[in-house]
DNA sequence: CGCTTTTGATGACAAATGTCAAATACTTTT
DNA sequence: AAAAGTATTTGACATTTGTCATCAAAAGCG
């Protein structure tokens, strides 16, 4: 489950009548005062110590989160091998998209790779914004089209020929995570292995 | 430049009342007559023999395409090698998104696999759709989530330790793709050498 | 139909990457 | 500061995959 400890009501009191989440639509959007009041009652600030699991399996498919502090990856078991797939940082919101594609198939977990703040976003809420506010819609259509580009470099990214210039792709792609997340999940992510990386960066 | 030639004229005419595009639309919203009307104006067929380019550099970012018949390859050219990043069929809509992350960095052709016919949609359409009619963007939403979960399948699927266990996830993922699409670019898109699949294969 | 081009399969070998083990460097905790 | 736990590097070697050459099968074309 997740848990509001005192910290995160404090956080919750001072986010009360502005959720760092409007100000991220708004970038996309005006919204108007009615949204907005009914967003800030039905987010609430949660966080999760540095490597927790941010989303247990009883809580899977209930919310996405935007990260408000720290970073944050989403990783899927194959076998005994963890393969993760996105490392996101401030701002981005991440969770499971509902209607997986190959639902059951593979489970996606996500892990706190810093210390991190997150704005709890219900699905029930983001159903009820959908369908009662048509701006709702032009903010999360503009915001899918930026995760489809990002979910598109990623493929790419990971279909680079050789371990070196997948890294050097990454390098570029995301600058600020390279000193912000460990060598271990970064290798994972350009899937190849910690070794290899280390070899790639002390060759250049 | 796209070219209308005789047989698409014909089809287009068959298609005058309505695109196809419209029955794909409204598996996600209804849409008032207004909008089919506007819709169908402003989209036309276009057809392309199997192999052709259907973006010369000239229309880049002009079209998303509705496939409505055929097999369309999207890939990136990485020096001297082509990568694949997706392979689409009916009923999907292809096209490069604009305001692409690390513009210019890396250009986006699209291939016909089979002799293709398509519905091309102007950007400017889809901008006026989605500032005219707040269904639009409902519709968008709901379709950019659904390419959403693809583009993670594929950026998932290339993560995949080994090339059988890749290739045992395209059998599963696109079990329709096998027979539509040569080795060559299954290959690539599964980011391993046509030989390598050859002998993955052999081994099955 | 015969010719050419493309596609796919296979062998021999090279190169890249993975695996395992151990050493070192960093962090965190006590 | 010492101890314990992680993170990263490095070496030796195994395995996978890539590369190049060749051949056969299939598809396209006059």
């Amino acid at each position: 489950m997740i848990s509001v400890n005192v910290s995160d009501e404090d956080r919750w009191k001072m986010y009360k009548n502005s959720s760092p989440l409007i100000l991220v639509f708004k970038q996309f959007n005006p919204l108007n005062e009615e949204i907005e009041n009914y967003i800030n009652k039905h987010t609430f600030p949660v966080s999760f110590k540095k490597n927790k699991f941010i989303i247990s399996p009883i809580d899977r498919n209930k919310f996405l989160f935007l990260i408000v502090k720290g970073v944050v990856r989403g990783y899927i078991k194959d076998g005994k091998t963890e393969i993760t797939t996105w490392i996101a940082k401030e701002n981005e919101i991440v969770g499971t998209i509902r209607n997986l594609w190959l639902e059951g198939d593979s489970e996606e977990y996500l892990q706190a790779l810093e210390d991190v703040e997150l704005i709890a976003i219900p699905h029930a809420l983001s159903d009820y914004l959908y369908e009662n506010f048509p701006e709702a819609n032009i903010v999360g259509r503009k915001m899918m089209e930026i995760y489809y580009r990002s979910a598109e470099e990623r493929a790419y990214l990971c279909r680079i020929s050789s371990a070196e210039k997948r890294y050097k792709r990454f390098l570029v792609s995301f600058p600020d995570l390279i000193n912000r997340v460990s060598l271990k999940h970064i290798a994972s992510f350009l899937a190849i292995r910690l070794e290899t990386l280390s070899r790639v960066r002390a060759k250049m």
